[in-house]
DNA sequence: AACGCGAATGACCTAAGCGT
DNA sequence: ACGCTTAGGTCATTCGCGTT
């Protein structure tokens, strides 16, 4: 069909395509033979084709339509030739492709994905199911990829069902070693173009492909619990996804070829033309791995609660008392309420304020985490519609925007059904918080996407059995609104972990999700961070470095220790150094992109970098998920702090008090005991100088990236404050503005 | 030479699902 | 009330071609 197949060229729709078919040319080379022996394009066109005897044989190189479709036919005879697909899918609209399947059915790989999820960012791969000549290939987190990876190399197409949207972009996203497909044909547009509504397994109804008995029912939610299910154990859940996948994609190749020749006959008005044949599945390409190794490797990476345990002891040296609560707007509904220490489990369900209340004091909480939106968007003061403020303010906060931006269903916390649980849900912050007690915003449904813990609205009973399996004891009946409780609970685990990310703005206040990514499948790094520390000598740069590298288990990065060590084995840079000079730009570059390689998926805390505003840039461009943390202090606290410090003797950097022998600008490892006068001076410039550094690098660095912690405070305050700030989650929106 | 016509195109908008 | 990608709509513009 392909070579029949003319709407590719410069200036041809559906109608002329259509006329050059009624004119009598059905494919390339007849009309290729036309124009190339002198007949230009607008006789080819012409209803009645009358054949000169004395066709001018110049009218087509001054014609400048003929050229051109002489030029694109020419590169279309090269591209089946070269089987170069890409050059039909990018020209050809999506509701076309189906021409090509007749071409490519045979050699193309069929791909289809199961995943925990529609989330890019919370969810992972769990099957992968592809099938290429004949042999159908099968990978199961979180096994190796490099085969199939090879595979989309080598086949000239890859056919999906959808996968413009999902399949290969959640592959690409999540598997840095796999490449993009050579060309890629989505089944989905040429359904829809033969006017069949509706998914995959609609259109398989509609030209009557059967699948087996035992998965008929399934679809994609199902596909999740099977996940979930055989995590928990099941091997015959396990099994189920496979086959489910199998299907998927076995019957790809049946769909393409009923479609080719539904279209097909339709397009052309022709007789009915044979269904193209298809390769029979004749063998199995590859085993994937077995259950039971899936339940060794799942034991290894799960989420559980006695991981986050050592952290929290760290912290509070005992098991924290923690409650949370699933909030129900109206008093007659049940609200769950959770009371946990430790794995042990203690749940209710109450009704009205004065029973929240008094349970909750009489437990005596180190916090409260409460599944409810806590906060109002920005410029509201009341829940209600009718409020002046409707106008000015909207319905949705920014820890919603960001929530849907990462494929995490939420609902606004001002619309109708949700006005009043936000309302009760301040109102129970204020008590509580009257009482001295700390309140956190939690959302069981985000922690238990990125947890791995279906939804209750999925499966109750597994979001039970994921709990358990989580590591808490739950005994006897429970309802769901009391497991969302304990859920509630657990996400103030992560938070007294310091394994969370707070989600909002500072005007709105933030909810917290657990942060979590031993499951995922591939080098995705999302939620790696590297933070830059920027601020005056004194501040508490390294002190802040080391402590976070200790608290939360970053790596940290001095850029000036790098240098050091380089140039003991370079004495042209150490001399450089010694001098007092920058180090040179294309070195800065390169140690840098070794640390952000060779520090793999941790996040990083670095200090020395950037050190003035136009390396910006450079630091934007290395670092992904770059955020700077500025200490802010004045340069008169400053300079009080750092005049008890010794200079270095070679280029006069301040030393931080007894933390670091040697210098981390340049490396020397001598240290100044000079005359009071002369140090007030290097003291002096040197701030003035660090001061106008700062500046520059806060004023040009883009708004959202940049945090600022008073750095005028006792140093525990300080990592304090900066430790929240760096969980916290702002919403960078997606402006056009430069 | 001026004009109309059909067709294609590009820029813009809206609407509709779809994936797990 | 998100967002991704597409189809399908309008509108203005352009081109080739034939008519007036």
């Amino acid at each position: 069909m392909l070579e029949r197949t003319f709407l590719h060229l410069p200036g041809v729709g559906k109608k002329t395509e259509q006329r050059i078919w009624r004119a009598g040319f059905s494919d390339w080379e007849q009309v290729w033979r036309s124009l190339s022996s002198g007949v230009p394009v607008r006789e080819v066109l012409a209803k009645n084709r009358q054949r000169s005897l004395f066709e001018q044989r110049d009218s087509v190189s001054d014609d400048p339509r003929s050229i051109a479709w002489l030029d694109c036919l020419d590169e279309s005879r090269n591209a089946v030739r070269r089987r170069d697909y890409q050059f039909f899918t990018e020209s050809l609209s999506p509701s076309n492709h189906w021409r090509l399947l007749d071409a490519l059915l045979s050699d193309a790989l069929y791909l289809d994905i199961e995943t925990t999820g529609l989330s890019h960012d919370h969810h992972y791969v769990t099957v992968i199911g592809a099938l290429c000549q004949g042999k159908f290939y099968q990978w199961v987190w979180p096994e190796s990829l490099d085969e199939l990876a090879e595979l989309i190399d080598s086949a000239p197409a890859t056919i999906t069902f959808n996968g413009k949207r999902f399949d290969i972009p959640f592959l690409l996203k999540h598997f840095k070693a796999i490449p993009a497909p050579k060309a890629h044909v989505d089944l989905l547009y040429s359904v829809r173009a033969a006017g069949i509504s509706g998914g995959q397994k609609a259109a398989e109804r509609f030209f009557e492909l059967r699948r087996a008995e035992e998965i008929r029912e399934l679809d994609g939610q199902d596909a999740v619990i099977a996940w979930c299910d055989g995590l928990y154990g099941s091997a015959r859940s396990f099994r189920q996804l496979l086959k489910y996948n199998r299907a998927d994609v076995e019957l790809m190749p049946h769909l393409a070829a009923s479609l080719y020749k539904y279209l097909r006959t339709r397009t052309l008005e022709e007789n009915e033309i044979p269904r193209p044949r298809i390769t029979r599945v004749r063998s199995l390409g590859r085993k994937p791995s077995s259950h039971s190794r899936l339940r060794q490797e799942w034991r290894e990476r799960r989420p559980f609660l006695g991981a986050l345990s050592p952290r929290i002891h760290e912290q509070f040296g005992r098991d924290p008392v923690v409650v949370g609560i699933d909030l129900r707007a109206k008093p007659d509904n049940p609200t769950g309420w959770a009371l946990c220490i430790g794995p042990s489990t203690t749940t209710r369900v109450l009704f009205d304020d004065d029973e929240i209340l008094s349970h909750t004091l009489a437990a005596q909480p180190d916090i409260v985490s409460i599944d409810a939106p806590l906060s109002l968007p920005r410029g509201r003061v009341s829940v209600s519609d009718n409020s002046p403020c409707r106008k000015s303010g909207g319905i949705v906060r920014d820890a919603e925007r960001i929530l849907w931006s990462r494929g995490i269903r939420v609902y606004p916390a001002l619309i109708r059904q949700m006005q009043g649980l936000t309302k009760r849900g301040i109102d129970l912050t204020k008590q509580l918080a009257e009482h001295g007690i700390d309140v956190i915003e939690s959302y069981p449904g985000a922690a238990q996407d990125i947890l791995n813990i279906p939804r209750k609205k999925l499966d109750e009973s597994l979001l039970r059995r994921g709990l358990t399996q989580f590591g808490y004891n739950i005994r006897g009946e429970k309802s769901h609104d009391e497991l969302d409780a304990i859920t509630s609970a657990l996400v103030a685990q992560f938070y007294l972990a310091e394994e969370y990310e707070e989600i909002g703005a500072d005007d709105e206040g933030y909810m917290v999700i657990p942060r979590f990514r031993g499951m995922s499948w591939g080098t995705l790094s999302l939620h790696r961070q590297i933070v830059s520390l920027v601020g005056l000598p004194g501040a508490g740069k390294t002190t802040l470095a080391q402590t976070l590298s200790r608290r939360l288990a970053w790596s940290s990065f001095i850029l000036g220790n790098e240098l050091r060590s380089r140039a003991e084995a370079d004495p042209d840079l150490d001399e450089l150094l010694a001098r007092g000079n920058m180090a040179p730009e294309d070195l800065v570059e390169s140690v840098l992109r070794d640390a952000v390689s060779s520090s793999q998926d941790t996040s990083v805390v670095v200090d020395g970098f950037p050190r003035h505003k136009d390396q910006l840039r450079l630091a934007a461009e290395l670092f992904p998920n770059w955020r700077i943390l500025h200490l802010d202090l004045p340069s008169r606290l400053a300079e009080k702090r750092i005049r008890g410090r010794a200079t270095c003797a070679r280029c006069g950097h301040l030393r931080s008090s007894g933390t670091i022998d040697v210098c981390p600008t340049c490396g020397a490892s001598t240290w100044n005991t000079r005359s009071e006068d002369e140090r007030d001076q290097i003291i002096a410039s040197r701030l003035r100088e660090s001061s106008s550094q700062v500046r520059g690098l806060l004023r040009n660095a883009p708004r959202h990236t940049v945090y600022t912690v008073n750095a005028a405070q006792p140093e525990e305050k300080v990592v304090d404050l900066a430790v929240r700030a760096l969980m916290r989650t702002r919403y960078a929106k997606r402006s056009t503005d430069a």
